[in-house]
RNA sequence: GUCGCUAUCGUCUAGAGGCCUAGGACAGAGGACUUUCAAUCCUCCAACCGGGGUUCGAAUCCCCGUAGCGACGCCA
C-alpha cells in the first residue's frame, strides 16, 4: 500500500442512536474514500461508555447499513489495523504514554484540585449557582495523571490548513503560561489510566494510517492539542509506534443546526436516524438531502444519483457556514427525546409527530422524487414492512394485485409510510364514512340516488376490469346527463368513507366486485 | 472570561471583481390540467447584516462594528 492511499474513518462513540449529524460526517467521509478509491474505516470510541456497549455498537452498524455506507475496516469485519474498539487498545496506549514519560514528553503529575474543571468553568457553574465544592473534590481523582509537555518550538502561532476552511490559526499564547515561555501541559492520561480522548484518537489514527481526518467543525479546537500530540510522537525513538506519525490533513465540516440555530442535540431535536427511517423516508433520499447541507455541486442538480454525488464530492465545495436542518414544527414535540428512546410507545409518539414535521419539506420532497422512480419490484419490498406494521395481512393477496395497489398509491405518496396509510382502504372496510364526505357528497347532486343506481349497474359488470369500469362509468353519467365527478365521488365516499383515492375505476377493480357491492351496501345503510 | 469560526430570499443553496436587473430548489400565493387526492406545467412572492475603505467597477477583496454559533475538563 502506498503511502499516499487515502484513508479515512468515522469514529462514533457508542451512545445508543445514530445521529443525523454523524451520519453525515460520515456520509462525506465515505465520499472522500469512494471518489478516491481510498479506504472506509469504522471505528468506535468506546472508551467512557459502560452500558450496552455491544447493543450500541450494532445501532450504529445497523444505521450505516441501512444508510449505505458500508466500510473497508471496522469493528464486526475486522481488517489489518484491528481491533477498532478504542476500548480494546488500552494496553497500547498505556504503552505510547510510558514511551512519552521515558523521552521526558511527558509527565505524571497531580496539578487540579477540583474535579480537573479549569478555573472560566468553575467561575461559570458559580455563577449560575451550580457550584458544589465539595462535589468536585470527591470527584476529583487522587492518582497523578500524564500530562504532555506542551513544546511551542519558538512559534508565535499554531496553525493548520484546513481542507475546508482554510488556514485556521491560534495565538501561542493560548497555549502559554504567563510568562510566554512555558506551555499549558495537559492531561492525556487520567490517574485511572484510561486515556483521554484527543489522545486515543491520535494514536488511533496513526496506527490506522488516516490520511484525512474529515469531522466536525466543533473539533477545531482539538485539532491543535492533537498537533501537539503528534509532534511529540514523532520525537519518539524509531518503533515505538507501528507507523511514523503523520499530521493527517484536516477537514472539518460545519454543524448542523436546529430551527433555533443551535446546534442539533438530542434533548430537543429528532436526531435518531431510525426515527427518519421509521417515518418511511428512502435512505438514498436522506442521504442526498444531508449531502446538500453545506455541500452543492455547483450545477443546479439537486436530486442526483449516489454516482454523482460521489462524482462531483470534493472539499473546496464544501461550505464553512452552518446548515439548518429544518423541520415544520407547528406542534411541540410529545417528549423531549431525540429518539434514544427505547419504549415503542413512546417512540411511536415521536414518529408521529416527526412525520408531521416532514410535510411540506424539502427532506420530504426529495424522498418523494426518490419514490416516484422505485420500480415496481423494489416498491413493494421497501413499503411492505409498513404494511405489516400496520397489521395488514399482505399473505391474503396475490403479489400481481398487491403491486398494482401499491403502484397506485406510489405517486400520491412522499413516504413510505404515508403510502401504507393512504393503501388502507384495501385493506379494510370503511366502519364509517366521513361526516364532511356525506354532507359534500352524497347528500348533493343526487348523490344517493346516484349510488343506489351505480349499485345496479355495477352488479350487471360481467368483465371486472379497469376499462370495463371505466366504460361503465362514463357511460352511466352521460346516459344521466351528469358530470363525472358527481358519479365517481358518491362512489368514492362509498368504498372509502372518504373523499379521496386513486381512479375510481381502478379503485373498483382492485377491490374487487362483491366488496365493492357490499361497500355500496353498507353506505347506503348508513344514509339512508 | 478567553479563543476560533461564520454571515445571500422563511429554509437549502449558486455566486472566485464586470456575465447580477443576484440564479436554482423547498415552502407559500395564484392559475392550468383533472373524477377526488396527488403528480405535472405556468405565474407570482422573497435575500447580498451595518459602516467604512481598495477599485473605473464590490454580494465577491481589506478593515471596523454587530449578531449568531462553536470550543476551551482527568467528557467524547
Amino acid at each position: 500500500m502506498s503511502s499516499s492511499t487515502v484513508r479515512v474513518r468515522f469514529a462514533p462513540s457508542p451512545t445508543g442512536y445514530l445521529h443525523v449529524g454523524g451520519v453525515r460526517t460520515a456520509l462525506f467521509n465515505w465520499l472522500y474514500a469512494r471518489k478516491t478509491g481510498g479506504k472506509f474505516i469504522l471505528r468506535i470510541e468506546d472508551t467512557d461508555i459502560q452500558r450496552n456497549k455491544e447493543e450500541a455498537t450494532q445501532i450504529i452498524i445497523n444505521g450505516l447499513k441501512w444508510c449505505g455506507l458500508h466500510w473497508d475496516e471496522g469493528p464486526d469485519i475486522g481488517g489489518p489495523c484491528a481491533p477498532y474498539f478504542q476500548s480494546q487498545r488500552m494496553g497500547h496506549y498505556k504503552v505510547v504514554g510510558d514511551a512519552l514519560e521515558k523521552a521526558g514528553l511527558a509527565y505524571w503529575a497531580k496539578k487540579d484540585s477540583a474535579g480537573g474543571l479549569p478555573e472560566w468553568k468553575i467561575e461559570k457553574l458559580k455563577k449560575q449557582g451550580k457550584w458544589d465544592e465539595e462535589k468536585a473534590q470527591a470527584a476529583a481523582d487522587p492518582n497523578p495523571a500524564l500530562y504532555l509537555k506542551v513544546d511551542l518550538n519558538g512559534r508565535s502561532e499554531v496553525v493548520f490548513e484546513d481542507a475546508v476552511k482554510g488556514t485556521i490559526a491560534k495565538p501561542a499564547a493560548t497555549y502559554q503560561e504567563e510568562d510566554g515561555v512555558t506551555g499549558k501541559d495537559f492531561v492525556i492520561m487520567r490517574g485511572n489510566g484510561m486515556p483521554v480522548y484527543n489522545f486515543a484518537c491520535v494514536i488511533d489514527d496513526v496506527d490506522m494510517r488516516i490520511s484525512h481526518v474529515i469531522r466536525g467543525d466543533d473539533h477545531v479546537e482539538n485539532t491543535f492539542r492533537q498537533i501537539f500530540i503528534y509532534e511529540a510522537l514523532a520525537k519518539l525513538p524509531e518503533g515505538a509506534l507501528p507507523n511514523a506519525p503523520k499530521i493527517p490533513v484536516f477537514a472539518h465540516l460545519p454543524m448542523i443546526f436546529n430551527e433555533e440555530g443551535k446546534k442539533i442535540s438530542k434533548r430537543r431535536d429528532p436526531v435518531a436516524i431510525t426515527l427518519y427511517q421509521a417515518c418511511g423516508l428512502l435512505p438514498e433520499a436522506m442521504i442526498n438531502f444531508e449531502a446538500l447541507l453545506g455541500w452543492s455541486p455547483g450545477n443546479e442538480h439537486e436530486v442526483m444519483p449516489m454516482e454523482e454525488i460521489i462524482r462531483e464530492f470534493s472539499f473546496d465545495r464544501i461550505k464553512s457556514a452552518s446548515a439548518q436542518f429544518t423541520l415544520n414544527r407547528k406542534l411541540p414535540p410529545p417528549v423531549a427525546a431525540g429518539g434514544a428512546t427505547t419504549d415503542p410507545e413512546v417512540e411511536a409518539q415521536i414518529v408521529e409527530w416527526l412525520s408531521e414535521c416532514l410535510k411540506g419539506s424539502k427532506l420530504e420532497w426529495i424522498n418523494g422524487e426518490y419514490m416516484r422512480k422505485l420500480d415496481a419490484a423494489e416498491l413493494v419490498k421497501r413499503v411492505e414492512p409498513f404494511l405489516l406494521k400496520k397489521g395488514y395481512d399482505v399473505s391474503h393477496h396475490s403479489p400481481a394485485w398487491l403491486k398494482n395497489v401499491l403502484q397506485m398509491e406510489q405517486e400520491r405518496s412522499k413516504t413510505l409510510k404515508q403510502l401504507a396509510e393512504n393503501v388502507a382502504l384495501f385493506f379494510n372496510a370503511p366502519t364509517k364514512l366521513e361526516p364532511k364526505a356525506v354532507d359534500k357528497v352524497l347528500k348533493k347532486n343526487d348523490g344517493i340516488a346516484v349510488l343506489q343506481e351505480m349499485r345496479g349497474v355495477l352488479a350487471g359488470v360481467e368483465e371486472w376490469a379497469g376499462p370495463a369500469l371505466d366504460n361503465a362509468v362514463k357511460h352511466f353519467a352521460e346516459s344521466k346527463g351528469k358530470k363525472l365527478g358527481d358519479v365517481a365521488q358518491p362512489l368514492r365516499v362509498a368504498l372509502s368513507g372518504t373523499t379521496v383515492s386513486p381512479p375510481i375505476h381502478d379503485t373498483l377493480h382492485l377491490l374487487g366486485q362483491a366488496e365493492c357491492l357490499r361497500r355500496i351496501d353498507f353506505a347506503l345503510t348508513q344514509v339512508c
